[in-house]
DNA sequence: TGTTTGCGTACAATCGATTGCACAAAAATA
DNA sequence: TATTTTTGTGCAATCGATTGTACGCAAACA
């Protein structure tokens, strides 16, 4: 099919016996054109389907009306709701959204960053990947005038917003509900931690342990347990220690999950024996017995947040700009793995 | 912050005592452009982080290297996967993924598709929502000369490429293990019959029955249950049956889901007393006892022939086009909740 | 030495829409 | 009727890059 050339504004300016410049006001509904043809402009338009061409109107005006969205992967739950959420706020405010996929990869995430800085978009919102070790990409992008917002996984040092969930909080939240439902030897599933949230999570675990006079066990701390496969070989660990833990606080779902299925099947009683909490609360937390105790980071609020946040960085070009960090209070969601008193 | 001035293809002729056309050629490394003079203007550029103004070529050029993806919501771990499949291809051949979501929006991708119209994207891969009836918007888009691609949910009459599940298959390949393990009063979950999909589910249901010569039973057919809380509703029917069916033929697995929950609380033994699929393969299927049997689409694989088709299409626009339909073949992937015999 | 060939570079039109400014016609005022 | 003000349109430059064509200069040839 050989595409049909292009129905263009000044074929709108032909048929109707003006100036496309005319047709151009016309369309924008500028008060100096007269109502007769605004009208006769506006439906023509509509009759011929005709649309600006997007990359005319934005290399002129100089706004695109799209950003960028950079996360690891697309197909993860929290980025999804995330995306989610950032097309909520934008799709209102008539802006595109623009997917970039670093896949983890620090070249990728490079490569994407350099051809995503000139006109494609307007800003950026952006979520580092596990490898990210050097910032120079997004300072790069910073020099240039072009918004950036980061969320959740953030590089700390660069002066620009950011949303974040509280995830020291969080952490604090689930080890003290564990502790009132009477846990004391508690182990820790920890992520990398040069990844801040990990990081934080971690920090949450052992001052919340400190506060309550409760002594650290370095035997009760599994190192870069995120995955179901980690979380059920610590599982295994666990049930060969001399004392076992009487509760454990994952730094996420999926490994508190393979930790649940793994001490199911050694005939370990959840909660009774063993309280478990995971971090994330990914939609299937309820899809399995006993449901698990989570901590709910609102990802589709982080969206919101982050988009409104570039947003109006993108519109106040002129005024001094001072970035912004937004912290969420992420939610406790209790459900039965940790409910030893239930 | 104020946005710096932009540094374009001027600023760098400037410098170097040239033109921008001797530029433009040496950066695409034209070979009418001494190997002198190209040498110095990329490394020029890279020392300055230059990037072509995408809209600007683009308008040029006619091709905006951007392909438009409208699903009904990103944060659906099938979508998002088949995003992930179509980034995947597209990326490798330089092209951006722009996101839209309808949210089950009739009028919401109506508006979506017009946008989309001029500029922004060479094309687009659509699945449509449930709400869709009427297909105008689309045949405006294809009138104009723009390439689409539909899958999963498609809009039959339209003469455009298509990808899609053999959905008629996946159910009888469910049914048929149903009946191989010893079911013979099979029920089934019916997801709503205008979208293809579901229709087609339904039918190889009904045909395998027939193949079997099963008298099909209305009462065991449950209609627009594809929800968690549907299933375990459909589910609390089926407990109060005269006669319990022996099998249940879910459309989709959060239906699936919700009954095998609901019928554990009941006491009824899966897969003994009854054996349940699921259809997707979602990525909890085994999250829980008993992991569910379930019919995987290879949804990656869904996006990745979805992208191939449009970049064919795209990139041969002279010669005449013939729309393609891919039907993708389904895998039955067996679990506990299906096997009678094990 | 005069002519041809080839190489490297520059000029200028173009993509489609936006917008400051100029200008003509109509309306309001003197 | 003459002059000023208002109102609606049109001209042309512009955004940044691409590309067909022209041109200058040097080497190669007769």
């Amino acid at each position: 099919m050989v595409a049909k050339k292009k129905y263009t504004i000044a074929d709108i300016a032909r048929e109707l016996n003006t100036t496309i410049s005319t047709v151009s006001r016309a369309m924008q509904n500028n008060p100096r054109i007269s109502l007769k043809m605004r009208k006769a402009v506006q439906e023509l338009a509509i009759k011929n389907n005709y649309q600006p061409d997007y990359r005319a109107s934005s290399l002129r005006k100089g706004s695109a009306k799209t950003i960028g969205v950079l996360v690891p992967k697309v197909d993860r739950q929290f980025f999804a709701t995330i995306l989610s959420g950032i097309d909520d706020v934008l799709a209102e405010a008539n802006y595109s959204v623009l997917i970039c996929q670093s896949f983890e990869s620090f070249e990728k995430e490079k490569q994407l960053v350099q051809s995503l800085m000139y006109g494609k978009v307007d800003g950026l919102i952006a979520s580092i990947s596990t490898e990210t070790h050097d910032a120079s990409h997004f300072e790069a992008y910073v020099t240039r005038g072009v918004p950036l917002v980061f969320f959740d996984r953030v590089w700390e040092p660069l002066r620009v917003s950011k949303v974040l969930t509280d995830d020291y909080l969080g952490a604090t939240m689930a080890v003290e509900h564990l502790i009132e439902n009477g846990c004391r030897r508690i182990a820790h599933f920890a992520g990398p931690q040069h990844i801040n949230i990990y990081k934080n999570r971690t920090k949450g675990f052992l001052n919340t342990l400190r506060k309550h006079n409760i002594e650290i066990n370095d035997n009760l701390i599994f190192h870069n347990v995120i995955t179901r496969d980690t979380g059920c070989k610590a599982m295994e660990q666990i049930l060969t220690l001399d004392q076992m833990p009487d509760a454990i606080f994952s730094s996420g779902d999926y490994s508190a999950l393979g930790a649940i299925l793994c001490a199911k099947k050694a005939g370990i009683e959840i909660p009774h024996q063993l309280a478990i909490t995971g971090f994330a609360n990914e939609p299937w937390d309820s899809f399995f017995e006993p449901t698990l105790t989570s901590i709910d980071q609102h990802a589709f609020d982080i969206g919101r947040q982050a988009a409104t946040l570039l947003l109006e960085q993108i519109e106040h070009k002129r005024s001094v700009f001072v970035p912004r960090t937004i912290v969420l209070t992420p939610e406790l969601i209790v459900r039965k793995s940790s409910l030893k008193t239930f």
